[in-house]
DNA sequence: AAGTGGTCTAGACCACGTC
DNA sequence: ACGTGGTCTAGACCACTTT
């Protein structure tokens, strides 16, 4: 279980491969590598920094620092006192990490996931491109609804590679009460990293409209969500319409 | 230039009010200090960590970690070699920090703010709320247009404080070529740290539909935003009407 | 008492930029 | 050659949690 080490003993690297990283870049790597391989699970614990550090032959320090970013990148959750865990959608803080919608007044109750439909079907060009697979590839299409007490918010239209998520039917979403991405990661493994969402304005449609409770036309937020998981590896594709009659979308820039 | 340090030296801290705070973070609320004082102006280098480190009697380590968090809060920029800078919104890779709204196709040309108006008037109930100050105090008014190339694609009206822009009027605006945040802090010392944005979704007004060359009842996204300076003081209030036939509003969630 | 993460220090060396 | 930030180490002690 050794590291490469001295991959900066080279001097010149201003002109060679930017090949270099620092020891505690190749440990993130490396915990990275162990977390995707699911050595430990959500929720559990990791081995502690000194395991960890005698394990890489690295000391506590450069450990650290990994666990640092790792942290920083929300796959980590440090407990003092503890130790440190693996990241889950199952934690209730996490549970709607993703979710940026705001009621106007300040009540902050959860929303509460209401799936409609759940299909098979195969990958058109658009799902294709956003999913990384091949046009024609099996998907799992999911419509659901939010709602935020009885108001129903939001619609949406979820795309999923048929391949990583057998066995996902309506059924199965109707049985679970908690988060999609909870039921993802619990059921299919699949652990939700990270997003991009793409953020449009939009006439409802008769659907929609119907759906949402509101007139068709009404102007609603258009929000297409890309989710990755490790690596960079894109596995969810939404398209959500967002009443924002009573809710805002929220967000903070640094 | 003495600090406390040993704020943590008491046992029982957790039956004890919270008034706990690491070193570093002290060291970090004296750097904002100075900051904020102006001791060392936006775009210019502060001291080395060891000049900062024997300043304030801790060790390097210390201040480096100090440093750490105010680079990830985006008051200062390193630069390996060189030294430690404060940041600046005229520093080209920062002019649109906060600037979301990316073109469809994958042109990233920097849009060009147009000032259309600029007046003064009194605060009234939602602008002294969001600002933090007394209504009926004075506020200018100020609202531009964003164009990306030749297309008006964000119609801007902006309120501050008229206190802290003294002098401000569309010919200065005019005269102006960079970001407004550029503006605000080579002109009148504003530093713009973060923002806040609540998005909806509505429907064109005629003079909103007229400046951005849509049709009336266009479904455009409002982007209301409070931003703050140091101290989470509200200095800005704006809100934008973005036009998202070739545009998106794009978003990263971690 | 023992184990975990959190803080602080000191020293060595590397990478980068400037003189 | 020198000064800056960047990395790595080792050790001491603090704070929190569990046993």
């Amino acid at each position: 279980m050794d590291v490469l080490k001295n991959l900066c003993s080279n001097k010149r690297m201003s002109h060679d491969a930017p090949t270099f990283s620092p020891l505690y870049r190749q440990i993130k790597a490396l915990i990275l590598q162990a977390l995707e391989a699911g050595e430990w699970r959500p929720g559990q614990a990791i081995p502690s920094e000194q395991e960890l550090a005698s394990r890489f032959n690295v000391s506590q320090g450069t450990v650290r620092k990994a666990i640092d970013e790792m942290a920083a990148d929300n796959l980590l959750v440090r407990k003092q006192g503890k130790g440190t865990y693996v990241a889950s959608h199952n934690d209730p803080r996490a549970m709607f990490r993703f979710l940026r919608l705001v009621p106007m007044d300040g009540n902050l109750s959860h929303p509460q996931s209401v799936p409609l439909d759940c299909w098979r079907a195969k990958a058109g060009q658009e799902a294709s491109r956003m999913l990384g697979i091949e046009p024609g590839a099996p998907i799992i299409i999911i419509r659901r609804l939010l709602r935020f007490g009885a108001k129903p918010v939001v619609i949406d239209e979820i795309y999923l590679p048929g391949d990583l998520f057998q066995g996902l039917n309506l059924e199965v979403l109707q049985d679970w009460n908690g988060s999609l991405y909870s039921l993802f990661e619990t059921r299919f493994g699949m652990r939700m990293i990270r997003a991009q969402e793409r953020i449009r304005a939009v006439a409802a449609d008769r659907s929609a409209a119907e759906v949402l409770k509101v007139a068709e036309g009404t102007s609603l937020l258009s929000v297409e969500r890309v989710t990755y998981t490790y690596g960079d590896k894109p596995v969810e594709w939404r398209r959500g319409l967002y009443s924002t009659a009573e809710h805002f979308y929220l967000n903070e820039l640094n």
